[in-house]
DNA sequence: ACCTGAACACCGTTCAAGT
DNA sequence: ACCTGAACACCGTTCAAGT
């Protein structure tokens, strides 16, 4: 029947529509004042209807979760198109990660505190295989830049160490400078240290200490940041905030 | 006035009841259930009074993060009775790091989401400033011993690094690792890891990267690590959690 | 001077009434 | 079958009334 799928289509439209002026909320001033009573002002439905689609605020909050990793996916497969050596494509993905944070740092702190239990709890099933679906084909992306390099010999780590725990190196090391980034200038700890430099030395050391070749000695990364930039569209010197 | 000082002292000793029972809510069943509602009738105070201590909900949750600061600073502290090189002094931080988000999740957590721009806002001055502090008394431990080894020559990473740069690594790379595995089996993607194996060879890694002495292949840090459980009274095999 | 709890505005969630 | 908005319970915050 035509008239279910003109149905369906506006469904999904709407559904559309709802997450994008919730994300645009979140971006504007956080999660806290995300309330599904402005939701429903600023579309123009009733809070019924919301409920409709989202089984709770949390459910919500998952699904925006689940556009932060549809975003961070996006650019990740950009980075198969960047020409260079093994390492090089593995900073292109770090890259491509730091610049996914920065341009949504909201969405970004969603993907962690989507995690808490009570959120979870309180997310339709089918949300949370949403979730991990994107889960899966972000870590998907890093595990075959991974594996790519292990089989042509770049990494020289020793053998006990598993395309998992290499990546898992890579995700936490990067997961963990930008996060602490992003809190830059409010915790007092941070505020020394440039942003750019701090993540490009911290991405090296953790590379370096994977016996990942070449090694910084050996090559010269920060050429290889500028030709990123040209690469993500980000001219030099630009901010990306 | 003798009746003065009872009286200063009564005040101090609700403010640590009211965050005594406060730190069970948020550690039993976190932030979202923490209501001052609930947190008035546990403690037999009236809300008004809370509104004495506290000047907004945000205000108590930075003081719940002043705790966790204080906790992590005495079990940093503990750090400089450790015996060994330079290398073995910071893993013993990062084991005391690592245990301080294992013994308090949810005060480790805490941390992060209470620089969010919303917290900071809502919080008073004199409870800002005391994070601050302990920010500063945290950060001094680990620079301390980042300087002591540099001093030693056991950094051999390039001349261009500074303290504040070697720190921050080291910081970043706990602090991702740490908050991933926190949220480990209920991320798909980090399911696969044992947390113990992931923690120390992420640690490793970026030790490594840095060229700090002895190298991985050149000690073994794993009975270090054994040694790192015992001094700071944790049974072999024991589960933390 | 300090404490209380009623009162208020706001929010997440439900559901009977409408179309 | 779907949408609505009133109704409810809960929560953060304020403040007049009490001691």
């Amino acid at each position: 029947m035509s008239t279910i799928a003109r149905k369906q289509r506006e469904l999904m439209q709407r559904n559309t529509l709802l997450l994008d002026i919730a994300q645009e909320m979140l971006e504007e001033s956080g999660f806290a004042s995300l309330s599904l009573d402005k939701l429903a002002a600023r579309t123009e439905f009733s809070k019924g209807t919301i409920y409709n689609h989202f089984m709770s605020k949390e459910d919500l909050l998952t699904a925006l979760c689940v556009r932060a990793l549809q975003i961070q996916l996006s650019l990740y497969l950009r980075v198969f198109d960047f020409p260079g050596n093994s390492r090089e494509k593995i900073l292109a993905l770090h890259y491509a990660y730091n610049l996914y944070a920065r341009q949504h740092p909201a969405l970004f702190m969603c993907v962690l505190s989507g995690l808490a239990q009570n959120i979870v709890e309180k997310t339709s099933a089918h949300q949370m295989a949403e979730r991990h679906t994107y889960e899966r084909r972000v870590t998907a992306v890093l595990d075959e830049i991974v594996q790519t390099a292990m089989d042509a010999g770049d990494i020289q780590a020793p053998r006990a160490d598993t395309v998992e725990i290499i990546s898992f190196a890579n995700w936490a090391m990067s997961f963990g400078t930008t996060a602490l980034l992003q809190a830059a200038g409010r915790a007092s700890s941070i505020e020394r240290i440039d942003a750019d430099t701090a993540f490009i030395r911290n991405i090296g050391v953790m590379l370096d200490g994977l016996q990942w070749r070449p090694l910084c000695k050996d090559w010269d990364y920060e050429d290889t940041w500028q030709r990123l930039h040209e690469f993500f569209g980000v001219k030099a010197g630009e901010s990306v905030a």
